[in-house]
DNA sequence: GCCAACGTTGGC
DNA sequence: GCCAACGTTGGC
């Protein structure tokens, strides 16, 4: 099966992309708390082990992507919507029929420039990709090869794709 | 099942 | 901190 792409957004004070290399067993962290359909889809349906994973940061002084991720651990049950005492807790999720999906994604390369979201709308390239699209919310996005490919290359490195 | 109200996202 | 857009909720 063809590796798929994405791009995910964190805030950064949830988790820089540096923090997520060295604050995090394994440099691993798992993606929990998302509460939208669209994404939950994508984290249970579609990600798979290997795909690569734009990690994207919104909300701060300058939003764009710092370096590259690879999921580890497909689609399961998030444990947060199950907790009670949990910020992300939905008493409609249960372990039976679970409303709510998590993935893990690995640290994997930092990008020897950092590539701005204000740097992505400007290039003809990105055209039509989602995150350079306004008020664009959706936490997790598919990112066609083209595009991920452009995005690494204006980031200044080259990955086997 | 419509739709107004509300909450959240996220760039600026 | 503003505010547009959009997803979700809940009354009817």
């Amino acid at each position: 099966m063809a590796r798929k792409y994405w791009l995910m957004k964190c805030e950064l004070e949830a988790c820089t992309f540096d923090e997520l290399k060295n604050n995090r067993p394994d440099s691993t962290g798992k993606w929990r708390g998302v509460r939208n359909y669209q994404a939950r889809n994508f984290m249970r349906d579609e990600m798979k082990l290997g795909d690569w994973v734009l990690f994207y940061q919104s909300n701060c002084e300058t939003p764009g992507v710092p370096g590259l991720a690879t999921i580890v651990r497909e689609g399961y049950p998030d444990p947060s919507a199950f907790d009670k005492k949990n910020h992300y807790y939905d008493p409609k999720s249960s372990s039976e029929k679970p409303q709510w999906y998590a993935v893990d994604i690995k640290w994997n390369k930092k990008l020897k420039n950092y590539v701005s979201l204000r740097e992505m709308k400007a290039t003809a390239e990105l055209e039509g990709m989602r995150v350079v699209q306004r008020f664009q919310r959706l936490s997790i996005q598919d990112v066609s090869k083209e595009h991920f490919q452009k995005v690494c290359s204006m980031g200044g490195i080259t990955v086997k794709v």
